[in-house]
RNA sequence: GCUGCUGUAGCUCAGUGGUAGAGCACUCCCUUGGUAAGGGAGAGGUCGACAGUUCAAUCCUGUCCAGCAGCACCA
């Protein structure tokens, strides 16, 4: 038998018979790391310790103290614990995949009934039953027709369907632990009993479509998250009560900020709170576009589906359209219009009426394009996924030559006004040419590489998503993440060469002739709902003080300081500050509570000796303390803290 | 759109086949109180909408609408 060298991580050589299990190259160093040892990562990949090491490699074992590997074991061997209880419950369940996930796990099952709740409770009795049996875990690699043999034998329509898409080649594998099995690649801890019983959880069941595909059947998902230990899953489920407390819907009711209801679904109603917001967000935005060298424009909201069918809206996106059919009179026919869901195509009309020249390239063209799309009613959330809302839009008309610079200033552009938004954590992905595509290999190319050198010369890295692009050229796009860990796409800046073509947008070349120009679709916030809605997640409602709609109450103690807290309302308000009085007949006690829960930033609380000395007694949001400050002085330092960071 | 769950006062939620309750919020009164709920009284609901079953429906059944969790969607 041939002899093979595993390097361990501290840089020792030790040579083995090749074919040896990392149990056995375990045991060889210790009786203890024997015993503690979980998987090993052999140059790399996660193998299970029952695997035949066959060449040389770099070895280091893994033991439950190695968060990644142990954490992955349990949640997989959960799922098919998991899936085993279900069938040991329900003999006529079918089973079908069980993932990892963030946190834990889910399986797909097919049953005609739903699971209940109930049900969870009694699948996870069942597992706990699985885990304390302590059934060995083995694996074995079948040949392919004795395992189609076995799950036609079985009834598992979908395991059959499953085994038809492993590759000819590669091996089939079986994971077994007691009479239950499972197609599997593994890798699995050594037998149930691993898995910590008390730390994981079935959290809830939800419907999703077999292979992702919603042609094909609905099944039932049944979801688990998963820990090492019992603390791990306490932590994990504060954290998600923690979460739950900034759900931008929870604070956006509590800042009476906005309300939604059902006659009008996916629309907001902004209350005074919320619109201070976001006109303050929208100044701020106008401000920076100013500066960024864009000209500002506006277009309709009803157009003629002339316009979309020319756009080609009207055969790709007519589904997510409000169509609106007016009666005319004198028209034979009703006209047919559309809600714009898109402001490009209006922005190319402007750019069409008279003659555009190369001097005119890059015309930086921005919009508050409210639009209007008819979502599905599934994909609705709060503000963050609504029917009707405000992108601050822009679409760049360039030569191809001017795609890089300009995506390079761009992303410099939403860096800083993220950074001054107070977000820091976000990312860039570069979707690529897909599948189904217009253009020349050449031409994405030469998108794909520009947006590429963009990033890295903004000093930012991206992730490659192959084939996420759109038809008509690549895109990046800006992702920040939510209270719960849901991401979100803000920003986007698109290369498109389609839309100038199918209306016909041209400018004159240095040469005389007529050219094509490129049209980059570009948002930074996307839309002001959305963004909106992530502002208040990121910062628990606690608004930076310039973008907070109210940004400083001052309370009375007493009702004879009254007439001095309408003065230093006055002074604040004079100075620019959003501020407002609270005289109300109410202890300070109940006012402090009240405008902390509202998300206030500062209090200023006045009684009779404030009244006296010409002072405020300044309380910050989430501080226990407070401080007494002259009002001469309080007044333009709040000023200050309430003025945008790009005025000051 | 699909699967499941939910819909009772402004909010959070009890509850019943015989047309409804709590706490907070709201209004008024008392209280003038020093940094996260002072006390009392009062007002407030076509029990999501429409059908059906029933002597009788907020409760049972059906359809629809909306919300929630996922899935699918998100040029």
């Amino acid at each position: 038998m041939s002899q093979i060298s595993l390097t361990f991580p501290d840089g020792n050589i030790r040579h083995y018979d090749a074919g040896v299990t990392a149990a056995e190259v375990a045991a060889s160093i210790a009786p203890s790391l024997a015993k503690a040892a979980i998987s090993a990562q052999v140059d790399g990949a996660h193998y299970d310790l029952a695997w035949p090491i066959n060449a040389d490699a770099a070895i280091s074992i893994n033991t439950m103290k190695d968060a990644a590997p142990a954490l992955e074991l349990i949640r997989h061997d959960l799922a098919h614990i998991m899936a085993r209880a279900v069938q040991e419950i329900w003999p006529d369940v079918k089973v079908t995949i069980g993932p990892v996930r963030d946190y834990g796990w889910f399986y797909d099952f097919d049953r005609e009934e739903p699971f209940t709740p109930e049900d969870l409770g009694q699948i996870e009795a069942k597992m706990k039953q699985i885990i304390a049996a302590r059934d060995a875990v083995k694996t074995e690699v079948w040949d392919r027709n004795r395992a189609v043999e076995y799950y036609r034998g079985k009834g598992e329509p979908f395991k059959l369907e499953l085994l038809d898409r492993i590759p000819e080649g590669q091996d089939i594998r079986m994971y077994w632990h007691g009479d239950w099995q499972d197609l599997c690649r593994g890798p699995h801890l050594q037998h149930t009993g691993q898995v910590p019983a008390d730390a994981f959880k079935l959290t809830h069941v939800a419907g999703a479509y077999w292979l992702g595909d919603s042609s094909r059947p609905m099944l039932q998902r049944i979801y688990g998250v998963a820990f090492r230990n019992r603390d791990e899953l306490k932590a994990h489920m504060t954290m998600l009560e923690e979460a739950a407390k900034r759900d931008h819907r929870k604070l956006g009711r509590e800042m009476d900020l906005y309300h939604m209801q059902e006659e009008a679904p996916g629309q907001i109603f902004w209350h005074p709170n919320g619109w201070t917001v976001y006109t303050t967000l929208q100044d701020y935005m106008r401000r920076q576009q100013r500066r960024g060298g864009y000209v500002e424009v506006n277009t309709p909201q009803v157009v003629n589906r002339v316009l979309w069918e020319k756009s080609g809206h009207w055969s790709n996106y007519q589904e997510n359209m409000f169509i609106v059919e007016v009666d005319e009179e004198h028209a034979r026919e009703k006209t047919i219009n559309a809600l714009k869901p898109m402001n490009c195509p209006c922005h190319v009309q402007i750019f069409n009426v008279g003659l555009k020249s190369y001097r005119d390239l890059p015309l930086r063209m921005a919009e508050f394009g409210s639009c209007a799309r008819y979502e599905p009613s599934g994909a609705l959330h709060g503000i963050m996924r609504v029917r009707g809302f405000t992108q601050d839009d822009a679409h760049i008309f360039c030569t191809e030559a001017q795609i890089e610079a300009e995506a390079k200033k761009f992303i410099e552009f939403l860096s800083n006004i993220y950074a001054d938004l107070g977000f820091h954590n976000w990312r860039i992905k570069l979707s690529t040419r897909p599948e189904k595509r217009i253009g020349t290999e050449e031409s994405w190319d030469f998108a794909e590489g520009a947006l590429a050198n963009a990033v890295t010369a903004a000093g930012h890295s991206y992730e490659i998503f192959p084939g996420e692009g759109a038809f008509y050229g690549p895109k990046l796009e800006f992702v920040l993440t939510d209270a719960i860990g849901r991401d979100w796409q803000c920003g986007t800046f698109q290369v498109d060469p389609n839309l100038p073509e199918r209306l016909d947008a041209s400018y004159i070349g240095q040469d005389g002739a007529k050219h094509r120009p490129i049209m980059l679709h570009r948002a930074t916030l996307g839309s002001f709902e959305r963004f909106i809605g992530i502002l208040i997640e990121e910062h628990a409602g606690k608004l930076p003080m310039w973008i907070a709609p109210r940004q400083v109450v001052v309370a009375s103690i007493t009702s004879e300081a009254d007439d001095y807290v309408n003065e230093v309302v006055a002074q604040l308000v004079a100075a620019g500050v959003r501020a407002e009085a609270d005289t109300r007949n109410e202890k300070i006690n109940y006012k402090v509570r009240e405008h902390s829960l509202g998300k206030v930033p500062v209090i200023l609380a006045v009684g009779h000796r404030e009244v006296e000395e010409r002072t405020v007694s300044l309380r910050r949001l989430g501080e226990k303390n407070s401080e007494v400050l002259a009002l001469a002085d309080v007044v333009p330092a709040l000023a200050r803290e309430a003025t945008p960071p790009d005025l000051l």
